[in-house]
DNA sequence: AATGAATGAGCCTTCATTCAT
DNA sequence: GATGAATGAAGGCTCATTCAT
């Protein structure tokens, strides 16, 4: 027989084992209580139980898979703070795509069905993740624009960079097992050449937004002075 | 009193409208068939009774939301066929972009749903929407990138367009009204600009793609010239 | 333009053969007056329209059948009034069984199915059906018990008679187009053997009660002689 | 208040209880779920929590009701397999005719209104009733037939037999409390003498048969011969 | 005379939650 | 500490019937 205190905490954990793969499959609202008890072979009673109800589950649920999602992927993608801004950007790109098609990473696909249809219970959790994932983004944006580009210009292409990550693993665009709707549009079978390719896409666009940004404010600068002139004339 | 017979074909329309309304935003399962007749005003019999069932009406009621979008928003943005790519790349993008962004269309905020939570009722009936409109983007990317470019560019630089356009829009992560998650990633206030950005940055991006595929392709005949001139020796 | 006079009473008359077909099949209760109008090629107002309501059309949907029984299979079985009665039992049980086994019969098939599931509604009027078949099995097998034959045997008979008839047709337990439940007792392939076996069956049937009639009869009027004789002494 | 623990099982017996009385009164698809329910002092969801759905409890039902009813009724009557065809015979009928008759007896009711009605879930669980019950009866009737009797013959007397019993009592045509059809044929009101009569009736019939069985085997016999000693000449 | 849109009662089923052990 | 039986609210769907033309 199995020692009682040992497998103390053996339900809850259970419990969010499966409801990570219930959550992260279905929904908030398609998941079953039924379903998850049965997958973490406890009684019916156990998330009411050990949890409170389903609400307390869902979030604790997402924090379990957040922390564990955090912990298998640094955010920084390995790379040294004290490497030059290209090499950032290309480990940040690269922990985001690793993190979001980790085939373990639960977290992901519970935030995208949050996002779609929003319970308002991960509000307050969620911010722990997005907020700190954007203000990465835009110290390393905002050092390849330069010290002359705007916030918005900033804010701008990280959220490119961003999407681009995002976007195709949340719509299902990549070849996951095979088991995508077919005819749809092309699948992502490379994730790594994908990421390659955000990065230089980016880097370029970024360069870009920087010389137009540069000459926009030698233009503002021009602009003024020659007012400033009128206006000492 | 009102004529019956008169609104003959009103009620069903007054169900789709108000069935666009919900499942846009509440999804297909957490829609319901009463809230929907209740917003209808009309009986609770009265999906079944026009449609079948819900399942029906939500097929139904994708395909009259994508009808009237398509009304809408013409998918070239205006531009002219024989327009310079360049051109038309803006107009895809600013099409793209006002056409998910208007306020009245209900198809884009189906379509997430679907694609967090699928049905699979859509499916069949999506794919008559996504393909083309990756296709269309397609050719304006590859006609960017010269003749030159691999399949595998030319999707990754279409991806990395639309996914710049769909994803801080479906992530809510623009200024819709107001009603966003609090102290959440910045929101996009000025979409005009964000699409004039997408324009800039992807241009830059798909441009620099095209010179690393050309570079490529110059290696290659190097490495071949090469081989081929050793083989000779 | 087809008359509207002449089709004025065509709808009614489709509704009838429709409902004969559909309340043969699935009984009162589940047979549904949408399927019976648009079987009938008419509106689904119609059944009210014309009948009242579902129980009226139930009602003058069996007497229709019923009429249509009667003429086709007249219940002597064409067997003369004055011929002997081994020979007008035959013909009441070839006229009973034909009349069953008819698969244009839509009135047994009603019958049945109100014995399982009684709505009531034709207990009088099934009345003018079952009373006089009884009747006349019962004037002819009494002939062939003779006169002495106590009522109870008569009815006895008469059931067993009846009985042999209608059960396996009823159970389905005959081979009608071979949609039958497999694996299950034999069917009936040859009815009309097994008319001819009900006769030949029931006739010796009935003489051995005959002469157990007479028996008894017999060693009643012994018992009560002597009984008589004894009291006397 | 009673306790809860204790009564594990008792729930579901209820509900078992209601069904019988509610499915053989009305049938598979006008008994109600809440009728049940009600019936069992259960809650409504009572029957999807231990039955799973409608068809399930209906299923269970069939198999409790024949259980008991097989249990209440051995089939051979209480006749010792050794004893004469005869008596054997009897035991077959009085045993056939204290099961259908029995008050408490809901399975013979549920088969009549499936036989009517057919749901066809208990097609596969009928065949375990009622073909045993036909083959017993046909061993008997074989004895009693000779070795000369053709199969159908078997077949035809075995139905006879099993008719008679059956179809008055399905008709409702015996003193069922007296809740029958008033001015309907006349009841039986003394089953134990019916089931003397069709004692007497059908051994009578089947010597007959066996008689005319024995006379069709010589005089093809006959025929053979003088055709064989046509032959010889 | 006839239609078809519309109604509302009722049914089966699901599911989060509670309660007595 | 943990169970599983039981609950009640709610959802989708069916269908006989009604109503305004």
């Amino acid at each position: 027989m199995r020692s009682r205190r040992k497998d103390a905490a053996k339900t809850p954990m259970s419990l969010l084992a499966a409801a990570s793969d219930v959550f992260a499959d279905k929904g908030y609202r398609d998941a079953t209580i039924a379903e998850i008890c049965e997958r973490a072979g406890a009684n019916i009673a156990a998330v009411n139980y050990h949890f409170g109800d389903k609400k307390s589950l869902y979030i604790e649920t997402w924090r379990h898979c957040y922390s564990e999602s955090v912990k298998a992927h640094p955010p920084d993608g390995g790379v040294n703070e004290g490497a030059p801004p290209e090499e950032r950007l290309r480990g940040l790109i690269k922990a985001l795509l690793s993190r979001i098609t980790d085939e373990d990473n639960r977290e992901f696909l519970i935030v995208q069905k949050e996002r779609a249809n929003p319970t308002g219970l991960l509000n307050e959790v969620m911010r722990r993740e997005l907020r700190p994932q954007h203000d990465r983004m835009e110290i390393v944006v905002r050092e390849l624009l330069g010290p002359g580009a705007s916030d918005m210009r900033v804010e701008f292409c990280g959220t490119s960079i961003i999407s681009q990550c995002i976007d195709p693993i949340a719509a299902g665009r990549w070849n996951n097992g095979g088991r995508r709707i077919p005819d749809a549009p092309p699948a992502i079978n490379d994730i790594e050449a994908y990421g390659d390719h955000i990065v230089e896409f980016s880097l370029a666009g970024i360069e870009a937004i920087r010389e137009d940004s540069e000459r926009t404010r030698k233009a503002v600068k021009r602009r003024r002075r020659s007012r400033d002139a009128s206006k000492r004339e």
